[in-house]
DNA sequence: CGAAGGTTTGAGGTGCTTCAATTTTAGTGG
DNA sequence: CCACTAAAATTGAAGCACCTCAAACCTTCG
């Protein structure tokens, strides 16, 4: 019914009817098994400013930020508002995206509600590898958002263009290696690393220098960090009161955070005492 | 200096002597940072049999096992004896594998020595992706092991066989989902839906008929399991105590495993009741 | 037989969760 | 612009699942 062939992408809020957004083959059937709490800004219109994303130096970051070599004509690129559905769980993949700008959440439920968020995808980010020909996760943006898409076939066959064939390959098997990372953040990893951990990550990403600190955003809520590290949202709000009143960090509404102590920081991520 | 071009794979145990075994150059760097009790059979020769993994039915398990499909004439098979390891974290990836019998372990190590089993690896599974051309975990055999090499090359730039490469390509796909799988795993369940989902995994792929009940070999030691699922070797003692005492399975020399109750093993692993 | 690893079991501590209440933030309409 | 409302974030108190430390047991092998 939604289907709209090859000829271009499909993005869930084909409408901008805040109810149809919402109403899918897959969502529905979400609904059916669990209620979440997890609309948080689903359809404000905030279009004049991209809110938390900026784009870094180019000097300090390299690869991940550049866009996908191809002598393929691009298709153009998606935009999508806060709270919009690029794809769920079982769906079948006919894009891959690379994220342009903003910022999207990749997760997984489980059949009693529990949820873990698999990664946040940034600019550069390439998210919706297929597995059997589906998507395994839900993927929601958290802030507006331009994605570049990509067909399927470009990862799978190649399909006449070996350079983004390529790229498309390189960036899963990077994939591969961040998740390993992760591995060792859920497994092994107190609170207090893990969230350290996630902060410089995010910091050295996507942070902002301020003059002499350097200040990252947070375009996710709590319970998306919780779930991401495998903690509850009151473990996270401690963890952060925790680094606030050690004068590690400074917390700005919640959702900007300043880095005061950056070499603190990175030792509470490594495990250096506690 | 160990090193062999291109002609044929590298498998570290060049030689059958058991202390140039363990001495190599990422090795010695592992030895200054950490001591791990990690050599469990290291160097015993068990020969005759191949001890855990048997092959299980071809009717029900389907992909996985078959071999990939290549008009490329195939290197010859390594065999390696238990303990022995293939490549370590930080080496070049010259050679992916996929195992053919036997069983491999994927670790990666924190600088103070904690641990994470990334995975398993089974009859089937292909192990070595490389992420920017590297290894990002150890891996060190259980078990007797065979494995068949394949050319990097075949993976990322084909090489003359779309064929084999496609299917080195879905497996680094599957290999993505599943890790999805695991990060649920290690973030969101508890002890016993841990231990619990692990038997029912293994039980499923690689478990043998007994009668009315299915048991399954276990060649990795407790640690191993603690490891694979972030716990600890005690918890995960006693995880198997409580479920042999629930008669939900029962224990033979510590590393079979019978299942007695295969519903409630699985209910347990999807989180009914405890 | 004795030594060495691996596994199990016990006792006690703690880091994180759970449940609940309060404060803060953000969105809405007058 | 400012109340009004709902959701998100924080804080507190209590509980428990898992960890830590330690000892005993079991298996393997020289």
């Amino acid at each position: 019914m939604h289907k709209t062939g090859r000829g271009e992408p499909y993005l869930y809020p084909k409408t901008d009817d805040p109810t149809l957004q919402k109403i899918t083959k897959s969502y529905i059937y979400k609904l059916m098994h669990i209620t979440l709490v997890n609309q948080c800004h689903s359809d404000t219109s905030a279009e004049d400013t991209l809110m938390y994303v900026t784009i870094p130096d180019p000097g300090t970051i390299a690869a991940p930020l550049a866009p996908l070599a191809s002598s393929t004509p691009k298709p153009a690129e998606a935009r999508l508002r806060p709270g919009a559905f690029l794809y769920y769980e079982g769906d079948e993949v006919d894009w891959l995206y690379q994220v342009t700008s903003g910022v999207v959440r990749l997760t997984r439920l489980l059949a009693d509600g529990r949820r873990q968020v698999i990664a946040f995808g940034y600019p550069g980010d390439i998210i919706g590898f297929p597995a059997d020909g589906q998507h395994h996760t839900d993927c929601e943006t958290l802030t507006d958002a331009r994605l570049q898409p990509f067909r399927r076939a470009h990862l799978e066959t190649g399909e006449g263009d070996p350079v983004l064939h390529s790229a498309l390959l390189q960036a899963a098997l990077r994939e591969i290696s961040a998740m390993q990372d992760h591995f060792m953040m859920l497994g092994r990893k107190s609170a207090t690393e893990k969230l350290a951990s996630f902060l410089c990550v995010l910091t050295d990403r996507v942070g902002q220098d301020l003059g002499n600190y350097r200040q990252v955003k947070l375009p996710m809520c709590r319970s998306d960090i919780a779930d991401f590290l495998g903690l509850t949202t009151e473990t996270v709000s401690r963890t952060f009161t925790q680094l606030r009143k050690s004068k590690i960090i400074a917390i700005d509404q919640s959702h900007t955070v300043i880095i005061q102590k950056p070499t603190a920081l990175l030792g509470l991520s490594l495990g250096d005492l506690d």
